[in-house]
DNA sequence: ATGATCACG
DNA sequence: ACGTACGTGATCATG
């Protein structure tokens, strides 16, 4: 059964454009076009089942059309430069769906369907055109059938004639007096003014045709008569723009349309390099296919895996054995199944040697015939290859076994290569590196309540391509690390850090259970007075943590004046509540609601989930592959945002104690660090100069952005001058600024203006981070860590502008973290080093908190800041302030 | 699963 | 004119 389908393809990719968020790649290219192209090409090659297939495309600047009216397409929006960069890439893809395209010079994409569909027409094939634009109703038609896109790009609405008579009143012919008289804004065509959609159609109904109105004018009236009257040409003019042109010389023969389905390989090398990772699953191109699908193939064909599982298998031992201490290249995977580290499960290790995969479960590694291999894994000195090795070693650590000599991560330098890229599975980075073979965890096990070990072959074989994978990452990895300037950054840092943290994460921080009950009791029943109080003065009960149900009471039933609305409905965040304080006497206790709750919920009753029982201790997770600028994030639970800016939430750090009598916590936090470090960075000589003086950097700022002597600054002047610090961290800009310190967008903006006089130097970094970051589409900190910014050529204001504050902001928050890491690995190392007792227990971004025998106290006091301050040599001096006590809220 | 809210630096 | 501060994670309600 033939059937041809003729697809319009600037009109979707359009379509598509600006209904897709916005979607790159890694290589920055724009993709958002091309996928909701391609999404919707799929979907109606499997519905519609074509013999044949088009896409026809505009060509050229100049058609036919301007010959009679120059501004047609004028006033048009001039294409984005996000999405003028998918057409080439678009039409490739096409071409490697084996779908034939046509363009003319001269003729547009309707005009080259149009002629299609005559012939169509003639021959008697059933054709379907694919269109975002409403004009090639025109088109329809016995056989053919136009779809019109909606909603985007995902559906289409289907116009047959019928369809159109039921929806309009109008033959498909008449649809170009329709546009006649209504014009259409897209392409600066005028039609007739006054008249839209609704007159245009009452006019048709009655007269039929353009001409036919026109000749009829006398039986018109008023407003409407004398607009048609005046604009008669412009009609006809319109009319004639409308029409497609059904006569190209095509010079084509239809067999050239002719569909016999995608290539495979070319199909899947086009995804991959556009990274549509759905897709590639959707079509099962992922794992084996590709232009080297054959030398991928063959070569998890080739892979000799052996299974090493019982004592019977020692002399499979002995060779992997051979090959390891001989110090051969291998890819070491370990399989622990569990977002948390500390309580995964291990299913198995796997081994990549050169010329053979050995997989082990779990229970092996505890068998007579492991030991040396335990020995091995557990020896500093044997550099390991692999993936996750600080999730690795946690993993085997509570097992009761070790893992020592971390020499490489794929996973870690993955995330140096870019810190955005939050698909940091093997799966992901192998395919990003261009090979393949490595199929997805979801694939293997399943996800969610789905989720199942599958039988032992089926795993074995898993992990033996994970660990062949990181055998052939890991050499092409480091030369990228080479390659970006970012070699040191991860060998001398970050590779070294990741033991660090492991060992402070296993070591954990003792909390004591009763403090939190007492404090748990103490919040049970506060919140309970405070419930009935807002019940009673709401007049009803509700549940007050529901943001929907708050929102009615206080707006609809008590009429409070709504401010701020969210997608979902009115927002009643601090902010809007702390504006209506005066109106309701409820308003407070709402506040107040909201804070003892957070704390019952996340601190006093979560922290408490996270105890251990054995030990009485909690064991966050430092990931050191999410935050984007370089900072460690914690979880499980996160120990970063433990309370401290409010007396009762700050009570929780009374929980937090050494783990052995007698002992002391020990905490330093860097003093100013983003500023000092901007300071260095911009070179401005003024903020150095105060920070070589040690001044109260708000004060000083407060003195110079008013003009004012030290002793006249006030806490109010000195309140702003402390915003606009944070401000310029940020990325600042007179909105925010106005926004924190609830003044006019005008003030706000010469506030900025006048810190940016005294701080000539800051303002200059802000110009020239801006201006590289658009130059080399990244910016870096001090220690060359990068962040790619695509979006900061984007034509979008807010992307731009986002782009903007963030290249202003990451080389500052990033070199921050550098320097606490640099400061934690000679922390660790000084330790070692004095063979002290005391231990790195926590990072929170500018502080590091460690648990003190009594004994190494007054050193522990003098060493700490030392290392801090000295972690990285500045233009101005780096200050850290310790402190101690019995317990963390001792500290400060 | 997603959004709103709020804890931290 | 656009509509914003930078970076995280946990909890609860709700579709």
């Amino acid at each position: 059964m033939k059937k041809w389908m003729l697809i319009d393809g600037n009109s979707i990719a359009y379509r598509a454009f600006f209904a897709m968020p916005p979607l790159t790649n890694s290589a920055g290219l724009h993709t958002n076009a091309i996928f909701g192209f391609t999404t919707m090409l799929l979907k109606l090659l499997e519905e519609q089942k074509p013999s044949h297939v088009l896409v026809a495309f505009d060509a050229g600047k100049v058609t036919f059309r301007h010959e009679g009216y120059a501004e047609y397409k004028g006033g048009r929006q001039k294409t984005p430069p996000e999405l003028s960069e998918q057409f080439p890439v678009l039409k490739e893809l096409i071409a490697a769906f084996g779908i034939a395209q046509f363009e003319l010079d001269g003729y547009e994409a309707d005009d080259i369907i149009g002629t299609l569909t005559l012939e169509a027409d003639k021959q008697g094939v059933p054709a379907l055109v694919v269109t975002g634009d409403k004009d090639m109703l025109q088109l329809a038609s016995s056989g053919v059938t136009v779809a019109v896109t909606r909603k985007g790009v995902s559906e289409v609405e289907l116009y047959t004639p019928d369809a159109i008579n039921e929806k309009y009143g109008l033959t498909p012919g008449q649809i170009i007096d329709l546009k006649g008289l209504m014009g259409d804004t897209s392409d600066n065509i005028p039609g007739v003014p006054g008249v839209g959609e609704k007159t245009a159609l009452k006019l048709l109904h009655e007269y039929s045709s353009v001409e036919n109105v026109l000749s009829n004018l006398d039986k018109l009236k008023g407003k409407l008569k004398e607009n048609i009257q005046n604009h008669q040409e412009d009609a006809v003019m319109s009319k004639k723009l409308a029409t497609i042109f059904r006569e190209v010389p095509l010079e084509k023969s239809i067999d050239e349309i002719t569909y016999s389905g995608h290539d495979d390989a070319k199909l899947g090398d086009m995804f991959r390099r556009l990274e549509f990772k759905s897709l590639l699953e959707r079509l099962q191109l992922g794992a084996e296919s590709g232009a080297d699908e054959s030398k991928a193939q063959a070569a998890a064909a080739e892979l000799t895996v052996t299974s090493l599982s019982g004592d019977e298998d020692s002399e499979g031992m002995d060779r992997l054995m051979l090959a390891l201490e001989s110090g051969g290249e291998h890819g070491l995977f370990i399989e622990a199944v569990g977002e948390n580290p500390h309580h995964a499960e291990l299913l198995g290790v796997s081994l990549a040697t050169a010329d053979e995969v050995f997989v082990l479960p779990a229970s092996a590694l505890k068998a007579a015939f492991c030991e040396r291999l335990n020995a091995w894994l557990g020896d500093e000195t044997k550099p390991k290859y692999g993936f996750d090795l600080h999730k690795s070693e946690l993993a085997l650590r509570w097992a009761g076994h070790r893992l020592g000599g971390a020499a490489f991560d794929v996973q870690l330098a993955a995330y140096l290569l870019d810190p955005t890229d939050n698909q940091l599975a093997l799966s992901s980075i192998n395919e990003r590196q261009g090979f393949t073979g490595v199929p997805t965890d979801e694939a293997v096990y399943g996800k969610g309540a789905k989720f199942k070990v599958p039988d032992e072959e089926t795993l074995f074989r898993h992990l033996a391509l994970k660990a062949h994978a990181v055998l052939r990452l890991a050499p092409k990895m480091t030369e990228e690390l080479k390659a970006t300037g970012m070699e040191k950054l991860y060998f001398e840092l970050e590779q070294p850090l990741s033991r660090v943290l492991a060992d402070m994460e296993h070591q954990g921080i003792k909390v004591e259970r009763s403090v939190l009950e007492e404090l748990g009791k103490s919040l049970e029943s506060q919140l309970s007075t405070i419930m009935s109080g807002i019940y009673s003065l709401a007049g009803t009960e509700f549940n007050i943590n529901s943001p929907k149900q708050l929102g009615e009471i206080l707006f609809d039933k008590l009429g409070l004046p709504a401010r701020k609305k969210t997608k979902t409905g009115y927002s009643t965040d601090a902010e809007v509540l702390e504006e209506l304080a005066p109106y309701h006497e409820i308003i407070p206790l709402i506040l107040h609601f909201r804070q003892l709750s957070k704390l019952q919920s996340t601190y006093v009753e979560g922290l408490l989930k996270e105890i251990r029982e054995e030990t009485g201790k909690v064991h966050t997770y430092y990931r050191q592959t999410i935050a984007a600028t370089g900072r460690l994030s914690s979880q499980f639970p996160n120990l970063q945002n433990i309370p401290i800016r409010l007396e009762e939430g700050r009570q929780i750090r009374k929980a937090f104690l050494p783990s052995e009598p007698g002992w002391s916590i020990l905490a330093a936090d860097y003093s100013q660090i983003e500023l000092r470090v901007l300071a260095h960075i911009s070179g401005d000589e003024n903020l150095k100069e105060a920070f070589i003086h040690d001044m109260d950097i708000h004060t000083k700022t407060a003195m110079d952005v008013f003009g004012v002597e030290a002793d006249k600054v006030d806490a109010n002047m000195r309140r702003s001058a402390k915003a606009v610090n944070f401000g310029i961290v940020y990325g600042i800009s007179d909105f925010g600024l106005s926004q924190n310190l609830g003044i006019t967008r005008k003030d706000a903006a010469s506030f900025i203006e006048q810190y940016f006089n005294v701080f000539k130097g800051v303002r200059q970094y802000m110009d020239d981070i801006v201006t590289s970051a658009k130059k080399d589409g990244y910016v870096t900190t001090l220690l060359d860590r990068r962040r790619y910014l695509p979006e900061i050529k984007s034509s979008n204001f807010n992307l731009r502008s986002f782009a903007e504050r963030t290249a202003m902001n990451t080389p500052i928050q990033g070199t921050a973290a550098d320097i606490i890491k640099l400061a934690m690995v000679q922390m660790d190392e000084a330790l070692k080093s004095r063979g002290l007792k005391s231990r790195m227990l926590l990072q929170v971004h500018d502080e590091l908190v460690f648990e003190v025998p009594p004994d190494e106290l007054e050193l522990m006091k003098g060493l700490l800041p030392e290392v801090m301050e000295g972690a990285l040599k500045l233009d101005v001096p780096l200050k850290a302030d310790v402190s101690f006590g019995d317990n963390w809220y001792e500290a400060k």
